[in-house]
RNA sequence: GGCGCAUUCGUCUAGUGGUUAGGACACGGCCCUCUCAAGGCCGGUGCACGGGUUCGAUCCCCGUAUGCGCUGCCA
């Protein structure tokens, strides 16, 4: 559709992938796919000491698990390869050459320098607009070093030598590189090369508005992968950090993003994360899940705890957690749900315990507990009709043997539907808990 | 320090030279209800400050403050 749209997303490899990098890949990604053009995945990998392999396998998860699929990197090819910097050498060098032949560098204790021109450079922005820099004074922009007595590559050259080479046409990255961007600009100049269109994009910063760094919590994607996140929902959010469809939208699937956005829609304010804001929109898409990536998802999310839904029968597991559709936010929170439906050794809500398993209630307690003993068709339906009639005997509404039951049987003051619960649990869990909790209490 | 960018409810955002400044999250209250969640209704909080320009500025200009970024032989 547009050939000529070629955008990168360019890590370094540091062992995860940031959160802003994650939304910074995702708006090369939606430019790309809204105009038909080019994602290129680029791993900046000029730090020979860091375990790239491993490291770059974080970025490849990441990006798989957010579904931002490139078309050209790792595992995929292209014909603008090698898509490691770590395998370009030759043509750094060939560069250079040609730099060092046109008299615009100079040696200064073994490293070599960029001479800059010293001239004002204007960077016409989509998001920012346009920015006059002022680099006529070598004291406040001294010339920039692009290589190291060792041999090695500084960022600011090889970037600007791969997005030459693999022609890129928009530079979609973070704001904190807006201030070096005049400087790459000089630097096509010198190759003789016309500078990509650029587009800086605002930073995530911490809810107190610190800049989120490598240590903040949630500034990993992991944590949202590891956490119980949907990433239909994570992909939902980064994209309305600094964009938004302009209309009260809030839950937009990722192919409608695609379809809406445009990069002069993105505004220039740094965005704190919410992760509230993020859990309510995930619980929004966890609502609509249903069958088998509901149950996968489920079990997964038990198993992290140590619950293992494989010791039991895989209709008990899919009833089970099919009572729990639509009652969490995040797939972390199910375990503390639904975890009694796998376990007997729960422990007792103490607040709930003062609450409900009063002297008052205990008779109750034991009053349901014979009425369920004496059922013959332990199902939802038989269940709620014995309890309420049950009620009405002693004279009470249904609460007063609703929450102490739930408690007996649960160790919770919340949870799913009591009477579905109590069928799918069955009659023999069902007394030998109320009986245990009889016991226990008095 | 120098340079750059930013500034609308606590947070994410919409918006306009004349609006009751809109929505969402969070928060409080009520309703519904077997709990929770969801849903429904109601509520409060915002245009950083000071000068201009203008009949009129949240919106345009200048300054101040604050925040963030860059200023590396980090990326």
């Amino acid at each position: 559709m547009n050939p000529g749209i070629r955008v990168r997303f360019a890590p370094s490899p540091t062992g995860y992938l940031h959160i802003g990098g994650a939304r910074t890949a995702l708006f090369n990604w939606l430019f790309a796919r809204h105009h038909g053009g080019t994602f290129i995945l680029r791993v900046e990998d000029t730090d020979k000491s860091r375990n790239t392999e491993e490291a770059a396998a974080a970025i490849y998860d990441g990006l798989r698990w957010l579904g931002l699929d490139w078309d050209e990197g790792p595992h995929r090819g292209g014909d603008f390869g090698p898509y490691f910097q770590s395998e370009r050498d030759e043509i750094y060098e060939r560069h250079l050459q040609k730099l060092k032949d046109a008299g615009r560098t100079f040696e200064d204790n073994g490293a070599v320098r960029f001479r800059s021109p010293r001239e004002h450079v204007v960077v016409e922005d989509i998001v920012c607009g346009s920015i006059d820099f002022d680099l006529t004074n070598p004291e406040t922009h001294p010339d920039m070093t692009i290589r190291r007595p060792d041999g090695s590559w500084i960022f600011h050259f090889v970037n600007v030598i791969d997005d030459i080479e693999m022609k890129i046409s928009h530079v979609i990255r973070g704001e904190d590189h807006l201030s070096n961007t005049p400087k790459h600009i000089e630097l096509y100049r010198a190759l003789a090369a016309e500078p990509p269109q650029f587009a800086h994009i605002p930073l995530i910063l911490n809810k107190d508005g610190s800049k989120m760094s490598k240590r903040d919590v949630g500034a990993s994607l992991n944590t949202y992968m590891d956490g119980g996140f949907l990433p239909e929902a994570v992909d939902n959010y980064l994209a309305l950090l600094g964009w938004s469809p302009k209309d009260d939208r809030e839950k937009l699937a990722l192919d409608e993003i695609v379809r809406l956005f445009e990069l002069d829609k993105v505004n220039r304010k740094n965005a704190s994360f919410d992760l509230e804001k993020c859990i309510w929109l995930n619980g929004e898409y966890a609502r609509d899940l249903r069958g088998d990536r509901f149950h996968k998802l489920a079990e997964e999310a038990l198993a992290r705890p140590g619950i293992d839904t494989s010791k039991f029968p895989q209709t008990y597991v899919r009833a089970a957690l099919d009572t729990c559709v639509a009652k969490f936010r995040i797939f972390s929170e199910l375990p503390a749900y639904c975890g009694f439906y796998f376990r007997d050794d729960f422990s007792y809500n103490p607040e709930a315990v003062a609450k409900q398993f009063t002297p008052e209630n205990m008779p109750r307690l034991q009053a349901i507990r014979d009425a369920f003993a004496a059922l013959e068709a332990f199902d939802a339906s038989a269940l709620e009709a014995t309890l309420k009639a049950t009620a009405a005997q002693l004279g009470i509404k249904a609460g007063p043997l609703v929450h102490p039951t739930r408690l007996a049987v649960t160790g919770s003051s919340t949870g799913p539907s009591l009477y579905h619960l109590l069928e799918i649990l069955g009659k023999e869990k069902v007394i030998m808990r109320i009986d245990r909790a009889l016991a226990t209490i008095s």
